[in-house]
DNA sequence: TATTTTGGATAAATTATTTTTATAATAAAA
DNA sequence: TTTTATTATAAAAATAATTTATCCAAAATA
């Protein structure tokens, strides 16, 4: 039971005539005379008599045309459903994001696009990068704002939003606080308290000091940055943060021989198609991120 | 949207393989992939994405996939009802019949079809045996029992179920009411009272009087044997009824060079098929017909 | 990292199906 | 009876679907 069969014993139906059927159809008179000779045949019965001049729906036919209606409404609203994906954006938003660019970020973005698409229910997962990237790779989330892996990564297509400087923050009792600058060698004689390995940030600045062949004085690492500003505050060692978190109770010691910078940015699978709301919260970042050259938020 | 190509959708879905979902369709996989492509040129969009090693629903897919059960549940429905009328006898059934056949002949084989198919609606019209022609021939009616025209009637397919022997009767105060035997040219001299000539019994006994030469002196006719019978029996004139219809105050004459007669039978319309009960009914006639040769219930 | 394996896409050839053209058959209308 | 209108049918043509063979990309394996 073709669907394209049921229409033509509409079009039958309609008019108790197969040649003006075919007229409506576009066809000719034998097509729809084979047409019909399908469906009878599949449903082993006759769905028309044929009278001389015209033609009559028999019981099997009268029987069959009633439920015509039906299945045209459900594969209309079968249509209609993925038609319908480009109309307004809704449904859920699985979305990854840590707690600095959330904090930091996202808020306004967020606001914006909630005013967009308000019928969008957004989920947001905190997590560490590399989790976050784990999790796009699997298809469990769609869409991560997280710091960016250094280099390319396989699966994944990632695009910078904001370039995050990052400096050595003291307090301001820490012996090198009165400095102008320091050297990482300087730096490594001193604990430092840093986010951890399982984050980018961390992996960053560690990387740099491995390449200069300096070690660290590690003390306990954690990957909240808002906790470690407020341990390096404390005294418990120097800390690399965003500039943009610079403030009250630290000082940020400038980098003789090198500048550490961050990328943060958006990360999306690279075969898996985004679904509507996804896509419009990735076209919003991309536009903010135009739009908004401007200087990132402090704290 | 053939409904073959959500079948092959369907069938991909759930397997999230192409390959696979072709081997379960009897199929090959290029096959598979062209139908699925064919879906997606129809909808304008992807329904799958082709990650490497298998192959997953995109937003577009699952909305598909959500309604595919509403498709196949109304086509099943329609197929469900056409091949449902070969199981138990249903609906309406329109028949046409005289007061005569449903008063005298009919109520055996009523009770019966009704026995044998409880849920079927009888809808019984009474007609004279000429309307009830022409509305099968109109196909408003689907089959009557009736006087069976003499000779054959275009469109119309008859078959006689019973033998109805007429006999002229007049009450026993009339004067030809001891003869033996009467000729028609005797019956000429006295009043008759006579069905119409809308009713095929009319028809019959004048066609006999028109052969053979003679004149009828026609009183006030009515096309209700019961009520003709009564006027007989009152003196109003001879008439012709169904020797079956003897009985107190009558008495039939023999015709001396001739004997009349009628054939009761049913009547379809020759293309026109028949619903389910109403060919339940022509069967049933006809296995009444041929078991009971019993004569003719009396009055 | 290189190689093999797996699964989908694609092109060409083949096969099936559908459609058309032309004609026959039938019944209704003139 | 002839004409006309309608569907059925056969053969040819056109179209569509399927298969075969091959390619390509991504994963798995060595």
């Amino acid at each position: 039971m073709e669907f394209s069969n049921l229409q033509a014993f509409k079009a039958v139906a309609e008019r108790n005539s197969f040649s003006t059927a075919a007229q409506a159809l576009g066809l000719t008179q034998p097509a729809i005379s084979k047409r019909i000779a399908l469906l009878e045949a599949e449903l082993e019965t006759n769905l028309f008599d044929r009278l001389g001049r015209s033609v009559e729906l028999t019981e099997a036919g009268r029987a069959l045309l009633s439920h015509i209606p039906a299945v045209e409404k459900s594969l209309g609203h079968a249509e209609r459903a993925v038609r319908d994906l480009n109309g307004d954006v809704s449904g859920p938003l699985q979305l990854a994001t840590s707690h600095h660019i959330g904090l930091h970020r996202l808020p306004p973005i967020l606001s914006s696009f909630k005013r967009k698409h308000p019928h969008v229910r957004l989920e947001i997962e905190f997590l560490d990068s590399e989790q976050a990237y784990e999790r796009i790779r699997r298809g469990e989330i769609e869409l991560a704002v997280v710091t960016l892996a250094p280099g390319n990564v396989s699966q994944l297509d990632t695009e910078e939003l904001w370039e995050d400087p990052l400096t050595v923050m003291v307090a301001p009792d820490h012996p090198l606080a009165d400095r102008e600058t320091v050297t990482l060698r300087e730096l490594s004689k001193y604990a430092a308290v840093l986010p951890g390995l399982e984050t980018f940030t961390g992996r960053i600045v560690r990387q740099h000091f491995a390449q200069a062949g300096e070690a660290l004085q590690l003390g306990m690492a954690t990957n909240y940055l808002e906790t470690l500003r407020m341990m390096a505050a404390v005294g418990l060692g120097w800390t690399v943060l965003p500039r943009t978190m610079l403030g009250e109770g630290l000082q940020s010691l400038k980098l003789e021989d090198s500048n550490l910078k961050r990328s943060l940015g958006v990360v999306v699978h690279h075969q898996r198609s985004l679904s509507r709301s996804a896509r419009a919260f990735h076209d919003l970042l991309q536009t903010e991120k135009r739009s908004c050259a401007l200087p990132a938020p402090t704290v």
